[in-house]
DNA sequence: ATGAAAGCGCTAACAA
DNA sequence: TTGTTAGCGCTTTCAT
């Protein structure tokens, strides 16, 4: 690898001299245009590269960041890194992303790697609303944001989809076509996100004056959730109405559904909360609660990067979410 | 941050024999066992988190690697994505995610910026054929892997499905469903995927001794497939049997299908690259070619590994696809 | 069994 | 207008 030394040794110039040029800080220190050329084309001509690595380490800022993701698979996590990824890089950051897979020791482990990586900050969603991990990290006083979700009782900012606003998107949507007897399939309390949108569907229902049909809670994951509403279409009084509360949770739904040949939406609706794509090619139609999972990643960068200047960053920075009714 | 130095400092002992515990090689050089544990208790009291930037600066060596996607969006791509980390980080390694875009521009500023990272290595899909980039990069000596498709004339190892037998997968079940009538909509040939797709049709539909009913080649995307496959089936004469050469595709298949109301699967069949994880929801069924997408990203890794120990990699490592039947 | 010193590539403070 | 020097945190070579 051809450094600045090399370049500063076949012009016969001090190295100091070549950095000062190739950071173009010859201006300022008044190197004559002739040497600034002739730098410039050795430079060229060596083919070199400056090393962010080297600066890095000077500089004691390694100009990266880290993604946390829970689960690549998921669309909400995928946009929400493409988000991240774009803004960071407009900033001149690079973005590492590692997975969690939602396990706290995993968790653990890749945070304390990525602090000896030295990333400068770090989006993450903690695993539950008691996370250990980022509780300790924030005494460690390395800066980072959350997204999606918060942990209890400390002040750490959070950019995430106004998750009350999108239950009571859902249920409106319901209530609107008509249907009284509307039940939610949802996940986890321990996972900050689920407990909002159940507070969320249980606000917007009690405002219209109903009370839930049933209150599902289950891993959030398709299976378990098609279970779930395979038992409440068993029912002698099923809902006609079923709130998911993810887009795992929908599909399962979706399937047991399905599986129940039942009229559709005549005898039943669904809304869940996470767009799908491809919801237009669906045998069942399904009503979805889209969040601006780009936005999110952007937010959480630009977040980020406030934090890590030492500027105040907001506790809570909410996305609004849209219904896409179909 | 704390240093090797301050816990020398301390302990009142050189900051060599702090090295030394700390990286494990006491044994050899022999520290006392004492002295060994009052490094290993002080390190961990106040707190030291070895810098692995300073080492990787001394090292030469950054333990990351690049790993260049056009779409996250992309299942594919995500897929690939979760195998290369995983595989990375059982290595020790970090990926960083990039997003090319399929842009030859944004491409080139990606390939350079990783270089000025540092990065031991990349995993990169070429633009095109003839992607430039790649070739010049090659000349600078970054060990690099090439996936899904490799650029012409030059040696680089690539890690890939079976194009060829995927293609093959999907014409074969269409026959053996009793179609003569097979249509593809395949994306451009600069783009190696589908020219080898294209080529795997041909050569399949040949063996069984039927002609192409039809063969559209657009952008790879939802839209100009859907406009393709509209036009497919306005013919007198239309294919009963569709293969899309990928998911964008195929989605914009599925919707021309959906469109003309075709009896489905008896007036139309179709048959797409790319599994679906949702198909089994879709209102029009579609079998589809399944790739071992992690697979992919793992193997990628591990060839790229092999490149950057200076070992020998097979020029090509091929992922042989399923038919996923629906 | 422990330590001193050099050096990785770069930038900034300070000379000249 | 250009150069000298020091130092970022770590590992390694060579002493002691």
């Amino acid at each position: 690898m051809v450094r600045m030394k090399d370049i500063a040794e076949k012009l016969a110039l001090s190295q100091t001299t070549v950095s000062h040029v190739l950071t173009g800080k010859h201006e300022h220190y008044r190197i004559s245009p002739s040497t600034v050329e002739r730098v410039r084309r050795a430079a060229e001509e060596l083919g070199y590269r400056s090393s962010a690595l080297a600066r890095a380490f000077r500089d004691r800022k390694s100009y990266s960041v880290a993604l946390a993701v829970e689960d690549l698979t998921n669309p909400f996590w995928t946009g929400v890194a493409i988000g991240a990824e774009k803004e960071a890089e407009a900033q001149g950051y690079v973005l590492i992303v590692s997975n969690t897979n939602g396990d706290a020791e995993r968790e653990r482990r890749t945070v304390q790697m990525l602090q000896e990586r030295r990333v400068d900050g770090m989006i993450v969603s903690p695993v539950t609303v008691a996370d250990q991990t980022l509780l300790d990290l924030r005494k460690e006083g390395l800066p980072f944001v959350q997204i999606d979700r918060s942990i209890k009782g400390a002040d750490i900012p959070c950019v995430r989809t106004d998750h009350l606003a999108g239950s009571a998107l859902a249920v409106e949507h319901l209530v609107r076509r008509g249907h009284k007897e509307i039940a939610i399939v949802c996940g986890p309390p321990e996972i900050q996100t689920f407990q909002i949108r159940l507070e969320g569907f249980r606000k917007a229902m009690a405002k219209h004056g109903l009370k839930p049909a049933g209150v599902e809670v289950v891993r959030a994951l398709a299976e378990p959730a098609q279970e779930a509403v395979r038992g409440l279409l068993e029912r002698r009084a099923r809902p006609t109405g079923i709130y998911t509360a993810n887009i795992w949770m929908t599909f399962g739904a979706l399937r047991a559904v399905r599986d129940a040949k039942l009229a559709i939406p005549r005898e039943l609706e669904i809304v869940g909360f996470d767009d799908i794509a491809v919801a237009d090619l669906f045998a069942v139609p399904v009503t979805t609660v889209w969040q601006d999972v780009e936005a999110i990643g952007r937010e959480a960068f630009k977040a980020l990067l406030k934090a890590m200047k030492g500027q105040p960053v907001p506790r809570e920075t909410l996305i609004a979410p849209r219904l896409k009714a179909r």
